[in-house]
RNA sequence: GGCGCCGUCGCCAAGUGGCUAAGGCCGAGGUCUGCAAAACCUCUAUCGGCGGUUCGAAUCCGCCCGGCGCCUCCA
């Protein structure tokens, strides 16, 4: 079984045939640069960062285009509320947005455009559009004039009649039909601005995507993706000003992915009820947000509270666990050696039972419950091996091909030891524990066991379960962690 | 008002015409353990309601109830 997606644009889950065999362009919609990402944000990044890896392992050459909006009236009341430049709004938002990707573990896209580096390929776009009588200059902006674009729609499922009726010019616009849309805006004075033959001024929104895309992937590209917010009007003015240009539907396959929500109610700015990306990673490691992420569908909605990240957590720590007590066992051992390069990872029972669940439109849940199945297979594995002391060759392989499985789903990319230290961290921070009184604790309680006291062992072991550390006695020693 | 989505075990969540309705959390019992923990084993749902189509439906159709999204900037 290939690949099957679903398309926006068509409703349906379809075969994913490449425009060219063996290659994809594919095209994100980035982020508008003018305050810190939330979860929403991550959302949108980790399903198309997924989307990406999964498309390399099945190996696509991938040329993957994100951009940033990085000129847009955000940005300049931003600037005007802190005194600022308005690059200086977005040279701060760019940085935040690498720390926030880097800490996700977000692969890097081949190209990450910024719109004010494309103002030339937007006004070759719009000047085009002008030229075919798709758009029209007034009193120095631009717009598209929708009735010349009877496709309109065709993306969002709306008829053009039923839109008409419903819309509204806001004062001070130029248009000629309420739903015609600015190509190129006239700036006001003080605001930035670009020259161009119907004056200075700057772009609209979706012309900048718009030409980005042709840019890097040209005319016609497979896959672009975004939020389900921006199906409209985003992608559909997108759809209009390409397709006008070129004659062609821009894209093959729209993808969009589901929101966040908080109570079922969209996370959103204007709502107010939005976390940012940095708060939660002061809290949870940035792989709990990610498992947590992929553990719903990427189309579906999500209602995101700390409970459920605590969920992930949990399973999160069950592997790092896992592979903790592995390298245990098998010493200098490295998993990742264990397979053999000239079979192909692909060729493993287990990576097909993934792929499976992948090719199914990106089902990362189903793909995850088989890694939960398989890591009970060899947690039980382990154990055994370790009574018997047999053939660990089976083994080392089937934990290698796990890894690369979580690998591919973007998780257990740290050492063992060092996740799960770095989790104890955090807790001590957010919980506030006092660790020298637990340490003491497990020394009485070390000294009483020698003293087979235990009546005084379990008082220590009690006091510490009141403050909410679980202890576990090890080969080498007591450890404990927090429930 | 227009278009669309969702309602599956206490909680989260796959499944969208037919094997015993995945998986995780929580809970119960067990193996192990000084006792625990971890790990492992076992157990726990007939799919919002009503009606219909079908040999057969959580899965298709209709109606109803409940929740949400887009239609303005938004991942």
């Amino acid at each position: 079984m290939s690949l099957r997606l679903y398309n926006t644009l068509t409703g349906q889950k379809e075969d994913f045939t490449p425009l060219n065999p063996g290659k994809v362009g594919m095209y994100v919609c980035g982020v508008t640069v003018y305050d810190y990402c939330h979860v929403g944000h991550a959302r949108a990044a980790i399903v198309f960062d997924t989307v990406y890896r999964y498309l390399q392992h099945l190996g696509y050459d991938v040329n993957y285009v994100r951009n940033f909006t990085d000129i847009d009236d955000k940005i300049i009341k931003r600037a005007n509320e802190e005194n600022i430049g308005w690059q200086d709004v977005t040279k701060k938002y760019i940085e935040a947005f690498y720390e926030d990707m880097g800490q996700l573990n977000i692969a890097a896209p081949n190209v990450e455009p910024k719109a004010t580096d494309h103002i030339e390929g937007m006004l070759a776009m719009v000047s085009s559009l002008i030229d075919q009588g798709k758009a029209y200059e007034s009193g120095g902006d631009v717009y598209f004039s929708i009735k010349n674009f009877p496709e309109y729609g065709k993306l969002s499922g709306r008829n053009i009649d039923d839109m008409m009726a419903g819309a509204r010019v806001e004062p001070g616009e130029r248009k000629r039909d309420p739903l015609d849309f600015a190509l190129w805006k006239k700036s006001k004075p003080g605001e930035p601005s670009w020259d161009s033959p119907w004056g200075p001024g700057r772009p609209g929104w979706h012309i900048e995507c718009s030409a980005m895309g042709r840019h890097f992937l040209g005319e016609r590209f497979d896959i672009h993706g975004g939020g389900k917010d921006l199906v409209f009007p985003h992608h559909e003015n997108e759809i209009a000003q390409s397709q006008g240009c070129s004659g062609t539907p821009p894209v093959k396959y729209w993808l969009h992915n589901g929101f966040v929500n908080i109570n079922e109610e969209k996370m959103s700015k204007s709502l107010g009820n939005f976390f940012t990306i940095r708060d939660i990673l002061k809290r949870y490691h940035p792989e709990v947000l990610r498992l947590f992420l992929l553990s719903h569908h990427y189309r579906g909605p999500i209602d995101f509270a700390d409970q459920y990240l605590n969920d992930a957590e949990k399973t999160l720590d069950r592997f790092y666990e896992f592979f903790a007590a592995a390298q245990d066992k098998r010493g200098d051992l490295k998993f990742d050696e264990c397979l053999d390069p000239n079979e192909g990872i692909r060729s493993q029972p287990f990576i097909q039972k993934i792929e499976e669940a992948m090719n199914d439109d990106f089902n990362t849940a189903v793909a995850l419950a088989h890694l939960n199945e398989e890591l009970r297979h060899l947690n039980k594995a382990m154990t055994a091996l370790q009574k018997k002391n047999g053939d660990w060759a089976g083994f080392d392989t089937a934990a290698a091909t796990l890894k690369y499985a979580c690998q591919l789903l973007g998780f257990l990319y740290h050492e063992p030891k060092n996740y799960l230290a770095r989790v104890l961290e955090t807790k001590k921070e957010t919980l506030g524990l006092d660790v020298e009184q637990i340490e003491a604790l497990i020394a009485q309680r070390k000294a009483a066991r020698e003293a087979r006291d235990w009546a005084r062992a379990d008082e220590c072991r009690d006091a510490l379960t009141d403050m909410g550390i679980v202890l576990e006695d090890t080969a080498e020693g007591t450890v404990w962690k927090v429930k």
